[in-house]
This record gives structure tokens, C-alpha cells and sequence, in this order.
DNA sequence: CGGTGGTATTTTTTT
DNA sequence: AATACCACCG
């Protein structure tokens, strides 16, 4: 027998592999080869005979879910693990094989979604439910409270989205809400308005499908034991960032069997924000009395400088299991934290930074990534990048299938699948503009509401209807209905992408991106890679069923229980039932699945050149070198301004860092953290931006700081901008003060005009523009007409801006602030004219007679 | 009806 | 800055 490599663990990852029955909560700091245990734990599985199917491995990410598979894959192959047969159990002689892996393997969503499918008539859903994105629920919330003239200032629609979101996070139905003050109320009459309207168009939201499982395994035991006995083991990944519902899950999949393994870190915890709660992982031993734990602290990731500089970060957090890396790696280069004096020339440093690491230490663009806080901040890091000819990839950022026309793309394939999906009709029922426009779709849906018959149906009728409507619309309805019903009839035999290329062609909606600008341009490209990575996915799946075609198409039971008595076997079996069931590669509803749940990744040619992140997508990934940017206080850490108690505050803060210390501990070797003096948000005038705490809260002696010079020309003597208090500008030293009491080291890493004048950089013509010899005057910008304007500070959001305080206005004149919107910068002024308006803070000035010394 | 231009809004992070 | 939304006009 073979040993599985056991000699290639440390003798705690090896224990968490041997630990084969009972829960196991393993402790795994980041880079401590926590995938690789949960890898070796499955195939060790394997390898005692443990059928592939009754292990279920669930993760956080479609990524990390892929990872994962393909490591098992590869233990498998590279030990021979081939599953016994267990002749007394009847699916599982039924199952296909596939190659001996485990097929329930995914993120809680996309099990959640397969499980649902194949019970949706208990929850009361059509079996081709619909899975809503984020914007078509927001439209719903917003529709609904326009339905329900809710006033938007007391709920608006993306409040009542969140409120649902956690509601749910939390397993919480709308019959089981209740609210507690005006606001959730509020949310206590509309949630159950929403559900109702989710059930109507037969759609779930990414809620559901956990919220959903989970309620019908409460109700039924039988369900329950079903689950239980098929998954008899369960593995999590990332278990600090599961929420209550997700917990829920596990309980009811493991309450059985108790062979529950969890894995995580405390210390990654980034997703309180989405309802996950660290106190799962903190207490896990409450529920779990007889836990066996293991803590993996040797790190084979990073450098000792850089885990020790995470580390002072993250353990000032209170609430926390304490633990400490460690690696063989001793030493390691210094941290160097970086200056810049706005984002621009931190975008330019960033890539200069790359350029140099390629020619002087034989780093190559594809071993750095690059790391922010919010997606908003890829945009300069893009521009500078681009400017320098450095090979670059987003990973996650505007998502491919965030964009309008893939979303047409994809509802029209939608109809094709579902007629009644009512969402993908009214969406592209007039795109490309087919002259039925608002007044025909609002008297359809009247007529829709009135019957209580779906919208297809009205629009069905309608064709007939010469009250309701007059012969132009209906010769235009006639033609659209003829139009999908066409695009339907081929769909029953086209492959997925084929329908996708009629639908380009027959709808005209190809043609209407033909111009020449590029807007249209790459329009036309993201309709094209559509249907190229739709045609990449075809290939894969024909791929991956060859191996099991005969096992797959010989099932009977499985197929078809929907009006069988709904016993215990026949729910089984449906459960379980093989994925592929007919000769079709990938039908149309796996597609239109899996589409929806994955979000996110990038398709087409992905990860070649610097790698571009925000720090929650960064989260499992590790680099040679990694540039951590924006590092300022109110940006990374996120500040916001809504009041918050104390408790609330430090909870944030505590993330945040957590936050901070994951993207540092993404780095194996060159870490370094850039911030800048000011930021632009919005377009906005720059504003101030002090270095972020964390920067503080690292030792000195892991540091290198350097700062941008003065003027990048020759003839200017190269001197530091600061610590040298030149200029006693006030708010720049305030700004700066703690940071200043280090004992920095002085250096230039942008080493002027070598690197200005370097191939790359000299063709960055506009991008260099961004190097005009700096001027301290950020203090006495002033206004067009030379009046000085209101100063707003980052730490509140309101700018220093108080209710009451008397302004001015150019055109306007004077007025008085009457609010102040949770968005930085804007504010509500009555004017003495007699006019309200919301208005930026920044075209506000001071008014002389009211104004504060 | 459909396209155009002007105005208001943007509430981190992602399945 | 970028986008979503809206009002107006051909």
C-alpha cells in the first residue's frame, strides 16, 4: 500500500490528515498548507475506501473550490486511489465515478443550488428557478418600494437589500422577523412583499439558496437523516467566514455522524460584513465538546520579517485565539513602505517598482501582485501600468458578468430555458429596440397582474386583443414572440453556445455594437468572449462526462420523481441523482446555473502579468512579491462615517486588520506597502489621506520607509520633502506626526531620472504628467474666483461640515446646512432663495458672518 | 417611440 | 469620474 506521501506533512498537518472520524477543527495560519491538508485528508479518505460521493468538501470560492480539486485530482492520480466498489450500497453501484474524485465539492452556494434543484418542489419552486444577481434583486427592492410608496430616505432600496441579505445570513424567514424600531418595521412588512415576489417570478437569491435548504432540513427530519447518511464526511475550508445559516448547514449534514472537519483562521476573518461570525470559530468547542484541534503555525509561505510585521498587526485585535507563525525562513528583505504624494504617483511607483524588480532582481511581472482595498482604486494602478508597459490582469474587479451585455446575452438565453422568467423578458424585450416600448410593457404587465397570469402569457394574449392594444404594437409583439419562439424551437437541439450565436444574429443584437468607437468595440468583444468561454465550458464538460458516459445514461431511478409518492428512497434518488443525465454535453439550465454562481472569475486569458486584487480576492492566493496599496487611515482601514457605538467601532477596526494581515501574508518573499498624502474620491479635489494606523502598528525595524522626491528633474537638488517641517504646514504635520517619531530611513526607491527616463516610462507621456515638481500648497487651494473653500477632514464624513453652519454658494447664495448625507462630502443646504438642494461639500464656502473663528 | 443631453448619485469588501 | 436616471424633443 502506498504511504500517500505522509512523510511529505509536519507532524501536525500529519495528524490532521490520520484523524479520520469525529470533528476536527483545524487551526491553519495563513501559509501553513491548509489546502494541502484538507487534499491529503480527502484522498487519506479515499484510500480507507471511503466512497467519493459521501464526502462532501465545501469552500468559500469557486477558486479555492477548483484549487482544491485539482489537488485531490492529483493526489489520486499520483497514488492510485481508485474507490472500491461497496457492493451494499445500490446508488452507489448507480453513481458515476467520474475519476474516483469526489463530486460534491463547491461553494456552499453551488451545493446549496444543487440541492435545492433537485428538491425545489418542497420549497414550493419550479425546478429551473431562477437565480437572481445582485442587481436584479436590487431593482426588485426598489420596484417594491415604489410599489409600496416607501420614502426613500427612510428605506432606501439598497438598505432593505442588505436588511434581507442579513436576515437571511441569519436564517431568519420573513414570518420570523420583527422588527424592532420604525426601520426594520419597515423591513418587517417588506421582506415577506419581496418573498412573495421572488416566488412569483419563481427566483431565488443567493440567500435562498442556503436559507432555503437549511429551513427544509429544519422542518423535515426525514431530509435530514437523508443528507446525513449520504455525507458522512464533511470538510470545510475557511470555517472563520461561515455565517449562522452556513453553520446551520453543517449541523444538520453532521449532527449524525459528527465527522465534521473545519479549517481556518481566526486571524483571516474578512467577511463579518456578509454575516459570518469569527465566535463560530472562536467557540467551536461549545457545539463540539469532543473536538480534536490542531493548530498548524509553521508557516512555508513568507519571510520572518514579513510574518512578524503581520503579525503586530493582527495580534492587537482582543478577540482572538493566539498563535504565532513561525518559519524555517529566518530574516528576509525589509518591508519597504512607500510615499507617494497622490495616487497617481503611487500607481507609478507601483509600476516602476515592478519594472525595476524585473530588470535588477529577476522578478517577473507574473510573481507580483498588486493589492487594494476597494475595486475603485485598479483604475490608476491600470492607467500607470498600462503607461509602462507592464503586462497586467484584474482578477475579480468589474465582473464579466456584471456587464450589461453579457446580462442581455445571458436573459436571452434565459428565455430560451424558462419562458416565465419574467426578468430576463422585460429585460431585453425592447434591446436591440424593437418598437415595444414602455406603454406596451406597463399595459402587459397590468394585464398580467389583473389575471394573475404570467407576463409571457399576457403578452401571449395580447396578440388578439385589439382593446388593449392597437395594430402597430401587436404586429411588433407578434414579431418579438415569433422571434424567441424560433430561438426556443432550436435551443431543444442546439448546443449552448450554437443558440447563443443564433440568438447574436436572429435578434440583431450583435449589430447593434457595429460602430466604430470603442465603447462598441469592446462591447462586441465581451459578447464574443461570452460565447467563447460558453464553447471553452462545452469542451470541458464533454471531457470530463466521457469517462462515465455508460454509468450516467443507464440510470433509471434518479431521473424522474417529481409526481412520485415522495418517500425517502425517491427523494434520495432524485438528491443524488448522476448530474449528466442525457447525451447533452451541457444543457442550457446547467449553464444558466452555473453562469449565476459564478461570479467573479475571469475568463478568457487570465493571470499572466502583475496580478491586480482587492485584499478580500487576494484571500488563499500567495506571491513572490506583493505591493499592498492605499495604505491611508480612512481607505485601509475603511472608515465610515455612520454613528456607531464604541464596541461596533473597534469590531470594524479589528477586521479591517484582519483585513491588513491577510494581504500582507499574501507575500513570500518582497512586500511593499504604498500609501499616498492625498487622494482624489469621486473626482472630487484631492484630500488629505494620513497613513493608515497599521503602517504605525508595525515594528520600525521591519520597515524601510522611502518618500517620492521633491522634482523629479536633475537640476533640482534631490531632497527629502520631509521630515524636514520646511514647510510648517499645519495640517501635513498633524497629519503626519506619529509617523514622523520613527526613526525613518531617508532613501529614494524611485531613483528620479533613471527611471523616468527608462524605455517604459518614456512613452508614458500623459502618465508622467503626474510628476510636476510638487508644490506644498495643498492647503491654500482655492476656488476659481480665489476665495479659499471649506476645508473637509477625512475622519468624518460630514467634512468638518456641522448642521446649522451657514455657507455660501456661488450662484446660490447663502444658505443653511440642514443635513448632512451619510455620503462623504454631499450636503443638504436650505437656501435664503427659498431653494433645497443636496450639493458637494467642496462648492461650499464659509459664510463670513456665521463662520467660526 | 427612441435617442439625446442634462442631472443626480455614488454607502468598501463578494457568493 | 463614471454611471444611472430622467425629461424633452424629433
Amino acid at each position: 500500500m502506498t504511504t500517500l506521501g505522509l512523510d511529505e506533512l509536519n507532524p501536525s498537518q500529519r495528524a490532521a490528515v490520520e484523524h479520520l472520524s469525529g470533528p476536527l477543527l483545524i487551526l491553519a495560519g495563513a501559509g501553513s498548507g491548509k489546502t494541502r491538508v484538507i487534499a491529503y485528508r480527502m484522498a487519506a479518505l479515499l484510500q480507507r475506501g471511503v466512497d467519493a460521493d459521501r464526502i462532501l468538501a465545501v469552500t468559500f470560492t469557486n477558486k479555492a473550490a477548483g484549487e482544491l480539486r485539482s489537488r485531490v485530482e492529483g493526489l489520486v492520480t499520483r497514488f492510485g486511489l481508485l474507490p472500491p466498489l461497496d457492493p451494499s450500497d445500490a446508488m452507489a453501484q448507480v453513481l458515476p465515478r467520474g475519476r474516483g474524485l469526489p463530486q460534491w465539492m463547491g461553494t456552499f452556494h453551488s451545493i446549496g443550488a444543487r440541492l435545492l434543484r433537485r428538491m425545489a418542489d418542497r420549497a414550493e419552486l419550479p425546478s429551473d428557478f431562477v437565480i437572481l444577481d445582485d442587481d436584479d434583486q436590487l431593482k426588485l427592492c426598489k420596484e417594491l418600494c415604489q410599489r409600496e410608496k416607501i420614502d426613500e430616505t427612510a428605506m432606501p432600496p439598497r438598505a432593505l437589500r442588505s436588511q434581507i441579505d442579513r436576515a437571511k445570513n441569519h436564517g431568519l424567514l420573513p414570518e420570523q422577523y420583527r422588527g424592532r424600531d420604525y426601520f426594520t418595521d419597515l423591513v418587517a412588512r417588506l421582506y415577506p412583499l419581496y418573498q412573495a415576489e421572488l416566488k412569483r417570478l419563481g427566483a431565488v437569491d443567493f440567500g435562498d439558496l442556503l436559507l432555503l435548504p437549511v429551513v427544509l432540513c429544519d422542518r423535515d427530519p426525514e431530509l435530514r437523516q437523508i443528507l446525513g447518511r449520504r455525507f458522512v464526511h464533511v470538510l470545510v475550508d475557511e470555517f472563520q467566514d461561515v455565517n449562522p445559516v452556513q453553520y446551520q448547514f453543517l449541523r444538520h449534514l453532521s449532527s449524525g455522524h459528527r465527522n465534521l472537519v473545519v479549517v481556518g483562521d481566526d486571524d483571516q476573518a474578512i467577511y463579518g460584513w456578509r454575516g459570518a461570525d469569527v465566535r463560530l470559530i472562536l467557540e467551536f468547542e461549545h457545539d463540539w465538546p469532543d473536538v480534536h484541534i490542531v493548530k498548524l503555525e509553521e508557516n512555508y509561505r513568507s519571510s520572518q520579517v514579513i510574518l512578524d510585521a503581520a503579525h503586530a498587526v493582527v495580534s492587537l485585535n482582543s478577540q482572538r485565539r493566539d498563535k504565532r507563525l513561525y518559519t524555517q525562513r529566518a530574516g528576509g528583505e525589509r518591508i519597504i513602505c512607500h510615499e507617494a504624494i497622490d495616487e497617481r504617483r503611487e500607481a507609478l511607483y507601483v509600476a516602476n517598482t515592478v519594472l525595476l524588480l524585473q530588470n535588477e532582481e529577476g522578478y517577473f511581472p507574473d510573481d507580483c501582485a498588486v493589492i487594494y482595498r476597494t475595486n475603485a482604486q485598479s483604475r490608476v494602478l491600470e492607467e500607470a501600468l498600462r503607461a509602462c508597459g507592464v503586462p497586467y490582469t484584474i482578477v475579480g474587479g468589474a465582473r464579466f458578468y456584471d456587464r450589461a451585455e453579457v446580462k442581455d446575452v445571458l436573459a436571452y438565453l434565459r428565455l430560451c430555458h424558462n419562458p416565465a422568467d419574467e426578468l430576463a423578458l422585460r429585460r431585453i424585450i425592447n434591446v436591440p429596440a424593437r418598437g415595444i416600448g414602455d406603454k406596451t410593457v406597463t399595459k402587459l404587465e397590468a394585464r398580467a397582474r389583473l389575471g394573475g397570469i404570467p407576463l409571457w402569457l399576457a403578452l401571449h394574449n395580447a396578440l388578439d386583443d385589439e382593446e388593449l392594444l392597437g395594430s402597430g404594437p401587436r404586429k411588433k409583439l407578434r414579431a418579438f414572440l415569433d422571434l424567441i419562439q424560433g430561438l426556443r424551437q432550436i435551443a431543444a437541439t442546439l448546443p449552448v453556445s450554437k443558440l447563443a450565436r443564433e440568438i447574436l444574429v436572429r435578434t440583431g443584437y450583435l449589430a447593434l455594437f457595429d460602430g466604430k468607437d470603442a465603447e462598441d468595440q469592446s462591447r462586441q468583444e465581451n459578447v464574443l468572449e461570452l460565447v467563447g468561454s460558453i464553447e471553452e465550458l462545452e469542451r470541458e464538460s464533454t471531457a470530463q462526462t466521457a469517462g462515465s458516459v455508460e454509468l450516467g445514461s443507464a440510470v433509471g431511478p434518479g431521473a424522474e420523481t417529481d409526481d412520485a409518492a415522495p418517500n425517502a428512497a425517491a427523494l434520495e434518488a432524485a438528491l443524488f441523482a448522476p448530474e449528466n443525465e442525457g447525451q447533452k454535453p451541457l444543457s442550457l439550465g446547467e449553464y444558466l446555473t452555473r453562469v449565476a454562481l459564478v461570479t467573479g472569475e475571469e475568463i478568457g486569458d487570465s493571470g499572466r502579468g502583475v496580478q491586480l486584487m482587492t485584499a478580500h480576492s487576494a484571500k488563499g492566493l500567495e506571491f513572490k512579491v506583493v505591493l499592498v496599496t492605499g495604505l491611508e487611515q480612512g481607505l485601509f482601514p475603511s472608515l465610515r462615517s455612520t454613528i456607531e457605538s464604541e464596541e461596533e467601532k473597534e469590531r470594524r477596526i479589528a477586521e479591517e486588520r484582519r483585513l491588513c494581515y491577510v494581504a500582507m501574508t499574501r507575500a513570500r518573499e518582497r512586500l511593499f506597502l504604498t500609501h499616498a498624502q492625498t487622494r482624489r474620491i469621486f473626482g472630487m479635489s484631492p484630500r488629505m489621506s494620513p497613513p493608515s494606523q497599521f503602517l504605525r502598528e508595525i515594528p520600525a525595524d521591519c520597515l524601510e520607509r522611502t518618500l517620492e522626491y521633491d522634482a523629479p528633474s536633475r537640476t533640482t537638488p534631490r531632497r527629502p520633502l520631509r521630515p524636514t517641517h520646511a514647510h510648517d504646514d499645519a495640517s501635513d504635520s498633524r497629519a503626519h506626526a506619529d509617523f514622523d517619531d520613527l526613526d525613518l530611513v531617508q532613501r529614494a526607491a524611485l531613483d528620479g531620472e533613471a527611471s523616468l527616463t527608462s524605455g517604459a516610462l518614456a512613452q508614458a507621456g500623459a502618465g508622467l504628467s503626474a510628476f510636476r515638481p510638487f508644490r506644498s500648497a495643498r492647503k491654500t487651494a482655492t476656488l476659481d474666483d480665489g476665495e479659499p473653500r471649506v476645508e473637509y477632514d477625512l475622519d468624518d464624513g460630514a467634512g468638518g461640515l456641522r448642521k446649522g453652519q451657514r455657507v455660501r454658494h456661488p450662484q446660490l447664495g447663502r444658505g443653511r446646512i440642514e443635513g448632512i448625507t451619510a455620503w462623504q462630502g454631499t450636503v443638504t443646504v436650505q437656501f435664503e432663495s427659498g431653494e433645497r438642494r443636496t450639493i458637494k461639500a467642496q462648492f461650499l464656502r464659509p459664510d463670513a458672518e456665521y463662520c467660526e473663528p
